[in-house]
DNA sequence: CGTGTCGTTGAGTCCCATCAAACGAGGTGG
DNA sequence: CCACCTCGTTTGATGGGACTCAACGACACG
């Protein structure tokens, strides 16, 4: 019932309008949700990090597309017998529920992002929560005062249908940031955040 | 430990921060949840309809503003009996976990409006979204070829704070849809569909 | 009649999308 | 080893869609 499924970077998991057979709970790597529109634009609606549950039980399909930005390992369970343990447990299901409540407020959250805030704003604030959560993952790290180093293996285009822009304008956003001392771009996907409060203050987040 | 509340139209229900008393089942009205950054920018994160629940069982503050959009009545529990009442009741947690993973499909479906569509294609997605709604609560309405009468009572500035967009541009939209005939601009807040799939057809729904 | 709220309309501006080109890194095969 | 390709990224030039600022009209209320 239970079991493990790896996904190279970058593969597709499954597709909105799927049947769904699994729901799962991602043990390592990121997880993109989103939607396109027919006309192909996209829009990432969720990133599921490790600890994230994925599926929707009592949900006969898949609701949005899901991807693996890096490489994911997943712990799956098929969704009927899940359903049924479900049932049987809970404090399972109130444990799942308040996971969801949790992921509900961060997509409203998200939303006054992708309403409201400017470019670099979007910018500043994917780079802050991806942080944050990251620290939130691994305790005793990034400790204030020392420049946190991330590597989160989101292509500028990626980024882009995160925060509802263009691939060139993360970019130049990016640069703008980096010029500006708030971040240094490193090698490869890898990138460091040397001050972070200052960070939060382009988002207006209290420092 | 139950009681009705009522408010009257453009009052605050909760301030995001306070210490949450109560939680609440909406009877009628709209119930608006935003939030707003400090700088006044605002943005709304979500729209409650009669059925939907506001508030969050086992979180001691309010996540967000929510206020009134015409008049409201609520159905209050004081939270603390209602989250024993949730322990003691896994029919009750299951069923509040359903409407929970049913409003984070519409937050993140929503996302997709704010951060990939035009201003036309959003309002057109509001209307169609409340059309929509509105129609399954009142079942025998809005059949299809008829045109859908409705009143929902936000003004234009509510609706920009919903869409990501400022009041005049809602405004003006308004307009250009309501010459192109997929809308007809009623007295005060009332307005009416004449149809409908034409309508879905602009935001990209298949009809 | 003055005042406040809500809605509409216009003119000008700016931010970001669009289109386009070039660059670097990595892989492959000759 | 080097040409060659692909993919991701950066950078530039240009235009347009939505924001901003502003004025005006409709209506309700005291």
């Amino acid at each position: 019932m239970k079991f493990y499924r790896r996904f190279p970077a970058g593969q597709p998991i499954a597709w909105a309008g799927d049947p769904a057979e699994v729901v799962a709970s991602v043990v390592s790597g990121v997880v993109v949700l989103s939607q396109t529109l027919e006309d192909g634009r996209a829009q990432t609606v969720g990133l599921l990090l490790p600890s994230d549950f994925l599926g929707r039980p009592g949900r006969e399909t898949v609701a949005f597309d899901a991807s693996a930005a890096g490489e994911v390992t997943l712990c799956c369970f098929r969704r009927k017998p899940f359903e049924r343990l479900l049932a049987d447990s809970p404090h399972l299901t109130s444990r799942l529920l308040e996971m969801t409540l949790d992921e509900l407020d961060a997509a409203r959250a998200w939303m006054s992002v992708l309403g409201r805030q400017t470019a670099r704003e979007r910018v500043a604030s994917l780079l802050w929560t991806v942080a944050r959560r990251q620290t939130a993952l691994t305790p005793g790290r990034g400790r204030a005062g020392q420049p946190l180093r991330l590597d989160f293996p989101l292509t500028r285009e990626a980024m882009a249908n995160c925060l509802g822009l263009t691939l060139e304008t993360v970019s130049r956003q990016l640069g703008a940031l980096a010029r500006d001392g708030l971040l240094v771009l490193g090698p490869g996907r890898a990138l460091a955040l040397p001050d972070i409060d200052h960070l939060a203050a382009e988002i207006g987040e209290a420092a």
